[in-house]
DNA sequence: CGCATTTCCTGGTAGC
DNA sequence: TGCTACCAGGAAATGC
């Protein structure tokens, strides 16, 4: 399921194929939801300027104050090579062509006005890049302060940082002893700088190492993401904690899957 | 408005 | 072999 390191291993990737090329045309096939690929005929005849990633979207941007937004999703891949199955779109450039695939059809492809993200209201309202300056413990602290909700549950959220899903946040509060049922505004700060600290390392440990395939996630060259082989409680359910030998319980917190060691973890 | 819950979507898999 | 039931989760939609 990509996120922040995923989506990034593949703008690392994008940005040199595509910077400076034009899109010749663009095709749907069976791309439904409508809703989710529109006006892609405006990209046509356009330049790619840059290839930008804001939490887990990718945002290319184009010659005509457009911008061509790309999320995966669950299932989402790009390559430039055929897929046999599932393509969604194709852009032809003027190198070589472009394949959008996506199994399960939550990811998204669609051009807006440049930076015109009324309509996408969780990239509306995203928190800072966890990489960026933005993102310090103070204003950290405040976002947090501000939610009565569990705090693994509005990390999903995007609105305290973007970029992190269920395996980075999961991954993040094992690593500095947080319980992913406290409410956000209960953390302390000195426990929101040590979370801080955790989600910077491990967002880029996890892009050093390509992501986390579990199961669909590709680079675009068609490889995994290594990082699986790095995770602590994700998918680590009734194994010993890598730190306390307490088994790693599972919950549902926010409709989520979540892992993490009750022990470690404890509510403070 | 905040927060919780439901919905979308399909391949893989467990169980029979 | 084939059927049903269930699970995975990011973001949007809906409900309260």
């Amino acid at each position: 399921m990509p996120e922040l390191p995923e989506v990034e291993t593949v703008r690392l990737e994008l940005e040199p194929i595509l910077v400076n090329q034009k899109i010749l045309s663009a095709s749907l096939v069976d791309a439904i939801p409508a809703k989710k690929y529109q006006d892609l005929e405006l990209a046509i005849g356009q330049t790619i300027k840059s290839v930008n990633r804001r939490g887990k979207f990718l945002i290319l941007e184009l010659s005509n104050n457009l911008e061509l937004i790309i999320h995966l999703g669950m299932t989402g891949v790009i390559a430039f090579k055929e897929f046999e199955k599932h393509v969604r779109v194709k852009l032809e450039l003027e190198n070589n062509s472009l394949y959008f695939q996506d199994v399960r059809r939550f990811g998204r492809f669609l051009v807006v006005k440049a930076k015109d993200y009324k309509s996408m209201p969780t990239l509306h309202k995203m928190g800072p890049e966890p990489f960026s300056k933005q993102f310090t413990n103070k204003q950290f602290f405040t976002a947090l302060q501000k939610s009565n909700t569990a705090l693994k549950t509005y990390l999903l959220s995007q609105k305290p940082v973007a970029g992190l899903g269920n395996i980075y946040v999961d991954e993040a509060l094992w690593q500095v002893k947080i319980n992913p049922q406290t409410k956000a505004k209960d953390i302390s700060l000195a426990k929101v700088k040590r979370l801080r600290k955790a989600i910077i390392e491990i967002l880029q440990a996890s892009i050093e190492a390509q992501g986390t395939t579990l199961n669909d996630y590709r680079t675009v060259s068609g490889e995994v993401g290594e990082y699986a082989n790095q995770l602590n409680v994700y998918g680590h359910t009734g194994e010993p904690c890598p730190r306390c030998k307490t088994e790693i319980e599972r919950i549902i917190l926010g409709g989520r899957s979540t892992h993490f060691c009750p022990k470690c973890q404890n509510i403070n």
